[in-house]
DNA sequence: CGATAGGGTGAAATCGTTTTCTTATCAATT
DNA sequence: AATTGATAAGAAAACGATTTCACCCTATCG
């Protein structure tokens, strides 16, 4: 019925308050230099006419978007989900629509959506870098041209952008550490993506953690691949075969973790009389699990809170970091029942 | 260093191919009237230059944003995680890159996106209705204005708007006469919002469901309150205090299931021995519980495939519906472990 | 009383595109 | 030889705001 497809303008309110397009821009912005009688006139205007700006017209003259884009590699994945409320919820709180890409640890889509958010010259992104690389020089060339960007959860342009990560390597050693402390000597370790620096710390975690305590490593219990569930059920099924089978799993990402008990589930291995379980990542959904499960948890809203941070700063002050930092945000092991004591084997000669 | 806040626009690609600005607009939208030289010097100035388009300019001259936004109540809902991932995968099939309001069920919040959509003139606007109204008029003024949106999960705009919804009737009556089956007679409901379709429909196929097989209802097993975990836990315990105790809960939503739990976990109640225990939702989190719980799923991806669907029709076609539909999903019954045979009670007088 | 300061206002330029008009050239048709 | 028509290209207007500049007015100061 109502074709009308033209919203109201600021001439539309010009025309009605009888003043000049400048004036109401005036009122609009509150930027001085207007008759408390003027404006008046034209508040009713905005109201009867129930007018809203064009931001676009607004970009183009340099006013920011408030928009802020958020990429991340995968929304099921119960650690993205609670981070991006939390950066959601944060940027909201000044002033920002977030927008969300989602990559799938692919390059491709990284930088379809690196072009996409440029294109609508959002005023800042917030990215995860997917486990794929070979996009560096997209992210860099965005950062050249002026686009404030922060990293979170895993970090790449070291030397370029403000990253906020947790403490893989602390985690990681912690959780072994635990495992250690129960008498366990044949733990076997499923990880991802050692490229990216989740995957890299975490090794490095864990192979200090049994360096320090004097085990060998056997090479066999160390699978290392993608966080994803796919490969936490394969490195699983690798692992039962084994003999003797390790006494402990370290599945190190909820992903992973739940690919390793659809496993021990499948094969009705009991847990943790039969062998022990600890991971990455917590999730309410877990401690509904049969038994509970010992993860290593990481501070998601503080990671939300200072990414954002850092890139409003950066957005406010209109330039880069100085010296661009990455900020380490400590663990907490959450002890549940899926790690069960053993009295240590004796050692083979 | 590089303190080039400039990017690089129209007018240096016609300076550096030494041809005007509106010859490198044909090249660029491929209007046609260029010839192969020119069109190959423009293109070589692009690739040099490192040239990409101002969407916000495009936009003033009426091209489309491709934006469009999605609004939904809470992201750490595990039942609405998966529909956002699919709308957002559905839309970037179709070139669209997604926007995401989170409103926590506030009429506030939801009335605040919408503006911001309508200001960033995104091309159309999926959402969920918040349970708390009182924003309709928000929403008529959108659409009077001309902006595309589609109602998925709740209805509230019937005459106004296409709807996609799952057929809560049916899924709550298929999952009451589940129970009655068993011979449960003392079923316990527990619902959310009864002012938005999910929470009426399930209540009315619930009642449905017990007057087809001739069971009385005791308002005391009713609870009818909002669709949230702590109302999940208030509700159950509640039910617990009774004497005698349903023999079955019927808790109408994931988060009211983990309310549920929750309570149930803490009171030492076995599932199903001591109560049966029946949901709606699925989530992959769901299957590891112990037992496995009993739901009612809903084709969340054909949900969100159906609103693109009908969104992008309503874009490509430039005018609403003609006749505003309700599109209703079939649900399914997911049977596991969570529920138990018993012998009916012997009615009392 | 003339100069000055500053409040209030509008005309016009500007942002980066697309679109609408023009104009020019050249070949084909009458 | 004059008309038509297609192709190629540029000038200028337009989109909806903000911003710069210029102007008028009035009050204050010396």
């Amino acid at each position: 019925m109502t074709r009308i497809k033209s919203s109201v303008t600021i001439k539309d309110l010009a025309r009605r308050a009888n003043v000049s397009p400048t004036t109401v821009s005036r009122v609009l912005n509150n930027s001085g230099y207007v008759s408390e009688e003027t404006r008046l006139r034209v508040e009713q205007a905005i109201a009867e006419l129930g007018y809203q700006p064009d931001a676009r017209a607004r970009g183009l003259r340099g006013k920011p978007s408030n928009l802020v884009a958020l990429i991340i590699p995968d929304i099921l994945n119960v650690f993205y989900t609670p981070l991006s409320r939390a950066i959601e919820q944060n940027l909201k709180e000044h002033g920002y629509t977030m927008l969300l890409g989602v990559t799938g640890e692919s390059a491709d889509l990284y930088v379809q959506y690196l072009q996409s958010f440029w294109e609508s010259r959002v005023d800042g992104i917030i990215y995860v870098p997917p486990a794929s690389g070979g996009y560096s020089v997209h992210t860099r060339r965005l950062v050249a041209q002026g686009m404030p960007m922060v990293e979170v959860n895993r970090q790449r342009e070291v030397d370029l952008l403000d990253g906020v990560v947790a403490d893989n390597f602390r985690g990681a050693y912690q959780a072994t550490e635990y495992l250690i402390n129960l008498g366990h000597e044949r733990i076997a370790f499923i990880v991802g993506s050692p490229e990216i620096t989740t995957g890299k710390n975490r090794i490095k975690g864990f192979y200090r953690a049994m360096m320090d305590a004097g085990l060998e490593i056997d090479p066999e219990l160390v699978k290392i691949g993608v966080f994803s569930k796919e490969f936490g059920i394969q490195a699983t099924e690798e692992l039962l075969e084994l003999s003797p089978r390790p006494t402990a799993i370290f599945a190190t990402s909820n992903r992973l973790l739940m690919g390793a008990m659809t496993v021990l589930v499948d094969h009705k291995v009991r847990v943790p009389d039969e062998i022990s379980v600890i991971a990455f990542d917590d999730s309410e959904w877990l401690s509904f699990w049969q038994p509970p499960i010992t993860t290593v948890d990481i501070a998601i809203e503080e990671m939300a809170m200072l990414a954002v941070q850092l890139l409003l700063r950066w957005i406010r002050e209109g330039h880069p970091p100085e010296k661009p930092r990455t900020y380490s945000l400590s663990t907490m092991l959450i002890e549940r029942k899926s790690c069960k004591r053993v009295s240590p084997q004796p050692k083979r000669a």
